[in-house]
DNA sequence: TCATTATATATGCTTACAACATATATGTCA
DNA sequence: TGACATATATGTTGTAAGCATATATAATGA
């Protein structure tokens, strides 16, 4: 209809293309990891990627929002807003697909890993 | 001078920008570990993506060929052109600042596991 | 001998998105 | 009252991922 395309996949064909894709991407499994314990807001996520190794500097806030944005109109979380002592917030909550979507990405890091072992391995045997 | 902005880096400024950069760029580290090993033309190092995990269905040849000519370019590899029976192709050998790269993006690339091992342990406590 | 496949090295094109900057609004604290 | 922290976004732009295509020779084989 209109020249753009229609992009939208679902959970399973969306997969979590870890493998030969942008990294950046990793906000995404973390933010689905962290909502999966419990029900946050954005700038809480942000504080928590830290946990994972990222440091606060080098976030994009801008991305994590965009991110959030990007799994709501996906299906994978929902968000309401929130009101505490006068300040709004989005809070999200994750869905059913959500958690799938986790679990495939869990299966594709696993993979990942193995493969980055493998990848050190090999240089060390050159040592 | 001209429109396009300069932005050749050396390989301490460029460094390997696993973190949250795109993943595609795992080829770069993986021809720098092949040639660390031995001289290699670009057919071959397709051949050995394989061993890290990469289907050779899904190898894009065109990047491995592009990558290797930016790499020569930044000076990480150099390369000349050979004729096995009649057969022209171009072998690859690592430089000494090759080698240095390639130890850059070990460091990232255990960084970067780390990272996957506390993802999947983080996940694995909520089950 | 002609077609096909494997070897071998590239370049062209399009579009998504990473990286960066900027906008906006309120609460807090000194 | 000015700065800083909290909180959530959007705008812009260059780059490169992902795809297709080009080209040339050697080997295979029907």
């Amino acid at each position: 209809m209109n020249g753009k395309i229609e992009r939208n996949l679902n959970a399973k064909e969306r997969a979590c293309d870890f493998s030969l894709r942008r990294l950046s991407r990793f906000i995404e499994p973390s933010i689905l990891l962290f909502l999966s314990k419990e029900d946050c807001h954005g700038y809480e996520l942000i504080d928590r990627l830290s946990f994972l190794g990222f440091h606060k500097e080098d976030i994009d806030i801008g991305a994590v929002y965009r991110v959030l944005r990007r799994l709501e109109k996906e299906g994978f979380v929902k968000s309401k807003w929130e009101s505490r002592g006068g300040r709004r917030r989005r809070m999200y909550r994750i869905t059913r697909q959500g958690r799938e979507l986790l679990s495939s990405w869990i299966e594709r890091i696993r993979e990942r890993r193995d493969a980055l072992n493998r990848f050190i391995r090999l240089y060390e045997e050159g040592l």
